[in-house]
RNA sequence: GCGGAAGUGGUGAAAUGGCAAACACACUAGCCUUAGGAGCUAGCGCCGCAAGGCUUGGGGGUUCAAGUCCCCCCUUCCGCACCA
């Protein structure tokens, strides 16, 4: 290809000359107006956080979404590709220690390098409709939905055990808490303090939460597991014991009510508010009883609450079983958690692991009540976890299946007033105070004289003071602004304080895909009816590192939106994909190890298109990916080889007009037969399974195919219509996943308007059947040869040609043809002996 | 312990019950030369000169046919975990 060589791809030059003219067009990545006839398609990548770069991750995680926007562009569909930035949180205010400059300034100018490598990498978003959380257009409908939360009872205050970071100096929900560690500070060990926050009431939810996920079929398994084991749905029943000659009582609950008669003792977790009075007069208890605390406390802190010694101590008090009278003795127990049911529990050896291992420890008995429903079967030794029995030594409930005993003990209990039927969930409300200054003030005011004053709808927003001390003591910092503190009280005009928590910003992430849809509303969140055109969305990507804290907060207040009347959705997304992680050398990148690789690098050294298009390639999209340098060198070496091919042709190729190719034969046929499969291959693969590895490597091995006959082609021998249908069908499968180039060969191939509006490519099936396909022939199973037959062959011939082989003939000769299984354009089988 | 995913060449991987290793990377040999982070040709799972044989973590099974489906086991990763 000695002529070729003054032909050279160079990103350097083409990529900048096309990011200019996409700047020039606000138009090109814009929604149509709801109104459009077209089919809607809302796509959606997790908004970044504004650290500073963009990290490999997120080239990634953004180029999955944008060949998908680009594809679905190119099928005619209304595609809603938007991005934002979820700017409020303790980075900025960790900078502002550091640099001594204020957050604020700080996140804005980490928004706008990040969107200069945005718009570097050649992302389609409709930066119109761009959602920044951190400015008060957006966080002042945090403070609104706030209100209509107070409103409605889903936002409260209590005082409670909140866990507390140290090195954030603020509070964390339950979600933020991994392994008794800081989910932001891996070292940091999270502390119980009493505060009094703001909540929301999740668990109102908690019920339709759960039951969501089994309609969510385009979300993966994972996810919806993770979710469901979160939510830790459990039905049981609450039952009270009386206290041997005092007035209280203990509540317990129970997933086994029908093992009752084999409870042997009560345990109390130490927290347990009974505990203070039933320990009052015994001091040496109560050092016994802190003791345990202690030990929990610091299993809870290492993480491994799992592991903990099970201690326990007697308190000398007996409890009543309400069902048999049985005096039991109430112990106190290090494995039994205040914030779990009742924070009390009957103690069963006989029929649960744990309460037998207490048992055997402390000497205390262990009961059979209940008998392998097979009454044939051996006696099973203790404890017997079975459900599949019958009880027995159960009083007038012996005989009984558990199942029937658990209905009926909970009909009698309701019946007498000393229990019921209970369900409870792990799921706990969600803390949203937050002691910090780089969040959304909570829009509340605490009046001396009237208490707790939501601040009215016309007086927002909230502004966020522009001048704040960033310090790392501890509490909030909106505290030390007098300005923003005191204020006049909006019900009797008296002196009032502002709440100066800050909200967590999974509040801001719970509902940002809405606000894009009417990102410049002034008057609400958005209007309803362009929420309702577009919602759900139809394909949310992102990592599955939110698969409980965001995908959970949003998909709450999507349910509370709804029941605001807002939007009709239950869900707000239809379907999720989660991107694997990208790796280097087998392990996760970080400035530890010193593997972290730059976009801003890769993007220099090899343009936007070589590195996203590896990206897609090195990996199916779902999997880890271990980022090669040398194979980004690799596709751009490919994508080399298609611009020189495109050069090279598109003279002819823009002789040609645009009728049809009639009867195309030889080598115009293969090539065209090659072209037809691929877009057919990766038409498909664009409806869901999204191998985009593979979609790549289908359009190499069209390129090779090319590549292979370019003597002949240099000689004419394909006509100049079908060099241009091979080549303009070649840029457009391009275009998804190499934006760059495809506008510039487009261009080059007299190409009409942006390549992502041209019309997706549609496969002729007619042109993509191979006419003779080649057929594997076994024998006994074991592959022997393999014979060549016109497609669609009726199976006689194929057998035929089979048994005619040589190789064939040679191997059945003098043993005997059991059976022949053809299996039409797939294989033959001769089973002989 | 419970739940989920995965295990295929030197590497990333492909194969939706029907020819295992497509497409790339790396490597080897050669060509070209405006010496380029270039291009072209050929080779490249393992054993074997070859003919041929063997090969998808291990073991069993279903099937005419299994990397793919079923059962058991091993390993790795992820999530949850005295949840009563």
């Amino acid at each position: 290809m000695a002529e070729d060589k003054e032909i050279r791809y160079d990103p350097a030059t083409i990529e900048p000359k096309w990011q200019e003219r996409w700047a020039a067009d606000p138009t090109l990545y814009a929604a149509d107006p709801v109104t459009s006839g077209k089919p809607k398609y809302y796509v959606l990548e997790m908004l970044p956080y504004p650290s500073g770069q963009l990290h490999i991750g997120h080239v990634r995680n953004y180029s999955i979404g944008d060949a998908l926007a680009r594809h679905m562009w190119m099928r005619g569909y209304n595609v809603l590709h938007p991005m934002g930035w979820d700017a409020f949180g303790l980075p900025a205010e960790n900078a502002a220690l550091k640099n001594h400059t204020p957050p604020r300034e700080w996140t804005l100018s980490n928004i706008a390098g990040m969107k200069r490598q945005f718009q570097r990498l050649g992302m389609g978003f409709d930066w119109a409709t761009e959602v920044t959380t951190c400015l008060p257009d957006y966080y002042r409908w945090n403070q609104w939905f706030f209100l209509r939360m107070y409103e409605r009872g889903l936002a409260y205050r209590k005082k409670s055990k909140v866990n507390w970071c140290p090195e954030c100096a603020t509070v964390l929900a339950n979600e933020q808490v991994i392994d008794g560690r800081c989910w932001r500070h891996e070292d940091t060990l999270v502390e119980q303090r009493d505060l009094v926050q703001w909540f929301f009431r999740i668990t109102a939810y908690a019920q339709e939460l759960l039951e969501g996920l089994d309609k969510l079929d385009g979300w993966p398994e994972k996810v919806r597991t993770m979710q469901r084991n979160w939510i830790g749905r459990s039905a049981g029943t609450e039952v009270e014991f009386g206290v041997e000659n005092r007035s209280e009582k203990i509540r317990v609950f129970t997933t086994r009510v029908d093992t009752i008669f084999g409870a042997t003792s009560v345990q109390l977790a130490p927290e347990h508010s009974l505990v203070a009075s039933l320990t009052a007069e015994n001091p040496g208890l109560k050092v016994q009883v802190a003791k345990l605390l202690e030990e929990q406390k610091s299993a809870r802190e290492a993480g491994d609450v799992g592991a903990i010694d099970k201690h326990g101590v007697p308190t000398g008090h007996f409890a009543i079983n309400p069902y048999s009278g049985e005096l039991v003795p109430i112990w106190v127990a290090n494995y039994v958690l205040s914030d779990y049911g009742t924070g009390a529990i009957m103690s069963v050896p006989g029929h649960d692991e744990r309460d037998f291992e207490f048992a055997t420890k402390y000497a205390i008995p262990v009961r059979r009540v209940i008998a392998p429903a097979d009454p044939a079967a051996e006696e099973p030794e203790l404890p017997f976890l079975s459900e599949d029995g019958v009880l027995i030594n159960s009083g007038e409930f012996t005989g009984l299946t558990c199942e029937a005993a658990q209905s009926k003990l909970q009909q009698i209990a309701a019946e007498k007033g000393f229990g019921e039927a209970k369900v409870t969930f792990r799921l706990k409300d969600w803390g949203v105070s937050r002691q910090r200054y780089w969040g959304t003030p909570i829009p509340m005011i605490h009046c001396e004289r009237d208490g707790i004053v939501p601040v009215p709808d016309d007086q927002l927003p909230v502004l966020l003071p522009a001048q704040v001390e960033i310090t790392q003591q501890g509490g909030s910092p909106l505290g030390r602004v007098p300005e923003f503190v005191n204020v006049a009280c909006p019900k009797c005009g008296g002196p009032a304080r502002r709440e100066t928590d800050t909200m967590d910003t999974f509040v801001d992430s719970s509902w940002y895909f809405y606000r894009y849809t009417d990102a410049k509303n002034s008057t609400a969140p958005f209007d309803p009816a362009i929420a309702k055109y577009w919602f759900p969305i139809d394909q949310y990507i992102g990592g599955v590192e939110h698969a409980i804290l965001h995908l959970i907060y949003s998909r709450f207040w999507t349910r509370v939106m709804r029941d605001l009347g807002l939007i009709t959705n239950d869900e707000p997304a239809r379907r999720l994909f989660t991107q694997g992680m990208v790796i280097k050398d087998g392990a996760k990148m970080s400035k530890s190890k010193g593997n972290v690789v730059s976009p801003d690098d890769m993007v220099g050294r090899y343009g936007a298109d070589s590195t996203r298009m590896y990206a897609l390639f090195a990996a199916p999209p779902d999997r880890d990916l271990d980022w090669q340098e040398d194979g980004v060198a690799g596709v751009s070496r490919f994508l080399g080889r298609v611009y020189r091919l495109v050069m090279k042709y598109a003279p002819l190729a823009r002789t040609a007009t645009t009728a049809a190719i009639d009867a195309p034969a030889g080598l115009s046929l293969k090539l065209l037969r090659k072209l037809h499969q691929t877009i057919a291959k990766i038409t498909l693969d664009f409806e869901g399974r999204w191998h985009f590895n593979t979609c790549v490597a289908a359009i190499m091995e069209l390129v090779n195919e090319i590549q292979a006959v370019d003597a002949q082609l240099a000689a004419g021998e394909v006509p100049a219509p079908v060099m241009r249908e091979l080549l303009t069908n070649l840029v457009l499968m391009l275009a998804p996943f190499a934006p760059y180039i495809a506008a510039e060969l487009w261009e080059e191939l007299g190409g009409e308007g942006a390549v992502l509006r041209a019309p997706w490519p549609i496969s002729n099936p007619d042109l993509a059947r191979e006419d003779e396909i080649e057929i594997p022939v076994q024998i006994n199973g074991k592959l022997v040869t393999v014979v060549r037959a016109p497609t669609g062959s009726a199976a006689d011939v194929i057998e035929a040609a089979a048994l005619a082989e040589p190789k064939i003939q040679s191997r059945i000769a003098g043993k005997m043809l059991v059976k022949v299984i053809v299996v039409p354009g797939k294989t033959v089988n001769l089973v002989v002996k």
